[in-house]
DNA sequence: AAGAATGATACCATGTTAGTCTCATTTGTC
DNA sequence: GACAAATGAGACTAACATGGTATCATTCTT
């Protein structure tokens, strides 16, 4: 029952880096020997942080990575939805359907108002606040 | 990213059916009749919960399951934690050690405060609160 | 003694997570 | 233009978690 798994994790940490030297531009190579992760792992991180529009990528020698938007507009909640899909504590199935009570279900309800008070805390947490 | 997971699922309904059948001993065939849970799964559930001291069993012909205490002392809590072990949102491992950083993390410090959250409206739920 | 119930526990199928590997493409430098 | 350095794309894999099954032992009622 984790709110972030691995994958955003090191994204994270990665952006953190990467606003720290801004304006550098920062190879994968870079990441790997500063926050030792598995080379091929973050490699996957950071073109999907790209093709999210969260960071801009650059090819070939000298090439790496930027952040395309300043710290304060990129929100946890974003990087947890692009690594591990929208946040959702609720989920209800009921032998692989959907579950029938769906509607009328009390634990449901009340699961649903909690998730909304994390969804709302979540909110609130951008890079620059995890910057230090 | 569930709170509650079939296992727990599954206790809870039938956690309600014998609490609305109160002081009649539920054999778990009752359950799966009444539930439409497979049998196996069930009984390994409804052995959990006796040990945990939730239900009181009785075996042999006529035997079956009580409630061991009032619904409003079941909280959902005892039930996550019965089968999915202590609720915890900041689990944060960095290449399969423990962080580092626990004690000067900005993000896990911010994650405890959510958990805090959950946990205490967590903490509001009661077996009665779920009997409709 | 028989049958109906739970207790204990091993097993299995599927999906998810974390991580690896390879090849193609782009770009800067000599 | 050749080469090296970088990203893009995507297939593959090992280990673990989840959901579910199956079997045999034990206890209790009749």
């Amino acid at each position: 029952m984790k709110l972030i798994n691995r994958d955003t994790d090191y994204a994270i940490r990665a952006l953190c880096y990467i606003f720290k030297h801004k304006k550098k531009v920062i190879s994968a190579s870079d990441l790997v020997s500063e926050l030792r992760i598995p080379r091929s792992f973050l490699r996957k991180i950071l073109q999907k942080l790209n093709k999210k529009g969260i960071l801009k990528s650059f090819k070939g020698q000298g090439g790496g990575f930027l952040a395309a938007k300043p710290a304060d507009k990129i929100l946890l909640v974003d990087l947890i939805e692009t690594f591990q899909g929208k946040v959702s504590l609720n989920e209800c199935f009921f032998r692989k359907l959907t579950c029938p009570h769906k509607r009328t279900c009390v634990l449901r309800d009340k699961l649903d108002k909690i998730e909304k008070q994390v969804l709302k805390e979540l909110k609130r947490i951008t890079v620059v606040s995890l910057l230090r």
